[in-house]
DNA sequence: CTGTTAGCGCCTTCAG
DNA sequence: CTGAAGGCGCTAACAG
């Protein structure tokens, strides 16, 4: 019985079979499709029309290792499918392909141990620069540490260590917090609480910051008891609620920096029979989809964070990537905006 | 005046550096690294102590052009900052990084182009696989008869050509809406409107045409008029509601394929001094999350994206990834639920 | 402007 | 189980 041949998988054309086909050089083929000014543009036409005809296939791969870098981005945030980071990965992603770079995408789901595993996979790809915002968890830097060991750029944003030296691009939070509380004072509410994240985040301690600051601007009493540090979730967000609008004292308004929280804050008024904004006022940040929507539509901060994306990457190619190292480094800070909407208008 | 050299920028340690400083042989270093089982354990543990000594970082660049494989898989979506695709990405996401495998992630904008460019740009990468789920422009297929060329494994999801074979993921369109349209019927509803996309996509084409078997099923009465096949926007839906709503047979109840487009039905009613559920009934497809927060709240068809993310992902795994070409492909259907909320229950 | 040469760092034969 | 050799496909450096 005959022996079958395994169907010959076809070997993949490479430049070297377009210069043999066309008889010039690899070197020559390679300059031409890379559009090298040390080229003619005679052959530059050929090689092009021959690798078409061939079907020929750029190898990336080849083309990182021997060149030494990849023209791929990574980018690590905590969690893809939260509108906010999905905005900036979509603004991130639309530059990316304007300047012909790829995106590789990990998500942390809050956990350093998968941030870490997030920061040692994008280096062995060879990735050209990272992208990060910090986990809730993170709390030591050695791993981005190593990000810098291995000679890669990489720019902080949102969500960030001011204990490692980086590019950064963050929104003004302490002054967006200070201006969220300006307006609620504007509108007549005395007491305002603040239900913020995790203190060890520098962005949370600056909203913080923010909200202090205008207190004492304002002249509005200063409740240590109405300052909440771990209040993240809609869930616990009403629950913080319903326990600060039954003691003796009691806030008039809520300064959240999360809208998922200004919700839970809204369910525990209507739990209460209270009502915004006559009763309580509230002001949350990101400005979600869901705050115009839900009654009263929520007062929010809008953080830009599409253009967040755009600027993170524009900030990376018009800068970071054409930086020697230990040059000047350089914070942005992107714009907000008070959405002022139901729930802090009386 | 001395010449200042330049600072030497610090060769990246390989397995030669190991190798060497070990006195073994590359290949062995190779093998260690990569729990062969065709060297010792005292091999392996020398070469891992090492490796972490001299901060050695593997170069999966280099890995991949001789291996010839990535374990990268691109995903192509129309919009990663739709929260449908976004959950769909973080599903997949989760269960790549399980199998260690990276993630290179294209936006199509819903643009042809882009998308034609993005499949380019995978392919180029070596990618393992591509997971697409096609822009609304995009009738032509070509460009994936061009990953099929390359050897590439594809599967598509959710919105999917049947012009070209490939493995699928997708929802059981036209169930989901029959189930919708049964839903409405038992609450009484009569004159039922279908509000649906661009009719060369499958899935709405499924989705009208579960639409129709309902209302046979139900005895109701089939208007030409009440189909729209290009409704895809809040904005859309509204406009077309209010059309139809001021006809002399108007519908009493509205199956949009989308959320959005419900909300532009809502606002429509709104406008009209109509109520829902009361005249007019709403039911749309994706269970957004602003669904359950506006008044009345909207029913649904969830979707379950995260879990289709996942199930894409896994079935990549599970079969394609081992299969040989020319096998039987197969298509998985992703369970769809009836989410019933106020704006259909009367 | 064109061609020659020499690796990038790794993995996979194949010998021993 | 270990080692030697070769090449994945490309580009950069240099020579002509």
């Amino acid at each position: 019985m005959a022996i079958v041949p395994m169907a010959k998988r076809e070997k993949r054309i490479t430049i070297y079979d377009l210069a043999k086909s066309l008889n010039i050089a690899p070197s020559s083929v390679s300059k031409a499709l890379n559009n090298s000014h040390a080229i003619s543009s005679k052959i530059k036409k050929m090689v092009e029309d021959k690798a078409k005809e061939l079907n020929y296939v750029h190898n990336t791969n080849a083309a990182n290792l021997r060149r030494g870098f990849t023209r791929i981005i990574g980018v690590i945030v905590p969690k893809i499918n939260e509108s906010f980071f999905a905005n900036i990965i979509a603004g991130i992603e639309k530059v990316c392909v304007q300047h012909q770079h790829s995106l590789i995408i990990c998500q942390t789901e809050e956990s350093l141990e998968k941030e870490v595993n997030a920061v040692q996979t994008l280096i062995r790809q060879n990735v050209d620069c990272i992208l990060i915002s910090l986990s809730l968890e993170t709390q030591s830097t050695a791993h981005l540490e190593e990000i810098k060991n291995n000679h890669i750029h990489f720019i902080q944003f949102d969500r960030i260590s001011p204990a490692i030296d980086s590019y950064t691009v963050v929104n003004d939070n302490e002054a967006a917090s200070y201006q969220a509380v300006a307006h609620l004072a504007k509108q007549g509410y005395q007491n305002i609480a603040y239900f913020g994240g995790p203190a060890h985040l520098n962005l949370y301690q600056e909203r913080k910051q923010g909200y202090k600051n205008a207190l004492k601007d304002f002249g509005l009493t200063f409740y240590e008891d109405f300052v909440k540090d771990e209040i993240i979730s809609t869930a616990s967000g009403k629950q913080e609620a319903l326990h600060l609008l039954q003691t003796n004292v009691k806030p008039d308004a809520f300064l959240c920096t999360s809208d998922y929280v200004s919700l839970g804050v809204l369910e525990a008024l209507q739990q209460l029979n209270l009502s915004s904004p006559k009763d309580v006022g509230i002001i949350g940040f990101a400005n979600e989809m869901f705050t115009q929507l839900v009654q009263p539509s929520l007062s929010s901060v809008n953080q830009f964070s599409y253009e967040m994306g755009e600027q993170i990457a524009e900030l990376y190619f018009s800068e970071v990537m054409k930086q020697k190292e230990h040059e000047e480094i350089k914070t942005i800070k992107v714009k907000t905006e008070i959405v002022q909407r139901a729930s802090s208008s009386r």
